[in-house]
DNA sequence: GCCAACGTTGGC
DNA sequence: GCCAACGTTGGC
């Protein structure tokens, strides 16, 4: 039985009609404990996600994507030159995790934050909740179904 | 651009 | 281990 998470992202950085053109990406950039355990130890192959965009006009959920490939080192950290560089992690050691998300399904539009605080199941999500900050979320079922429901 | 909320850092 | 200072996130 496939979990369901949120994943946030600037779209202005990466957003879901770039994840419908690459059809599949490693969510790379993740420098958070709490989502780091996350994405190393609970997203699982065919888990379902949330895209959320983040400091965008429309915020909001923006598709879905499915888990292609589990916890794996995100390499960024190790590049020297990259922007998501952390000396601190270590390949024989790695401190930050990634999981691969393919795309599924981009909706014909945003569900805005209005949009689900106005129902009654989506307006329990975590991505509500003022400053509410962590870039991987879980979601329930139901949420997930209200999601689904409201992106008609 | 503002600023509240949050996570991290580092002095003690 | 405490906690003030700082940097970042992200809605508005």
């Amino acid at each position: 039985m496939p979990r369901h998470w949120l994943f946030k992202s600037e779209p202005s950085v990466f957003s879901i009609a770039d994840l419908a053109r690459v059809k599949s990406t490693s969510w790379d950039g993740v420098r958070n404990y709490q989502a780091r355990n996350m994405l190393r130890d609970d997203v699982k192959l065919g888990d379902k996600v949330l895209i959320y965009h983040s400091n965008a006009e429309p915020t909001g959920i923006a598709g879905v994507g499915t888990v292609s490939m589990p916890g794996h080192p995100d390499e960024t950290a190790f590049d020297r030159r990259h922007e998501h560089y952390d000396p601190k992690s270590l390949r024989e050691n790695p401190t930050w995790f990634l999981v691969d998300v393919r795309h599924e399904q981009t909706f014909p539009h945003v569900i805005t934050r209005d949009m689900l605080g106005s129902d009654p199941v989506a307006k329990g999500m975590m991505v509500l909740r003022k400053g509410s900050r962590l870039s991987i979320q879980p979601v329930t079922p139901d949420e997930f179904k209200a999601v689904l429901r409201l992106a008609k």
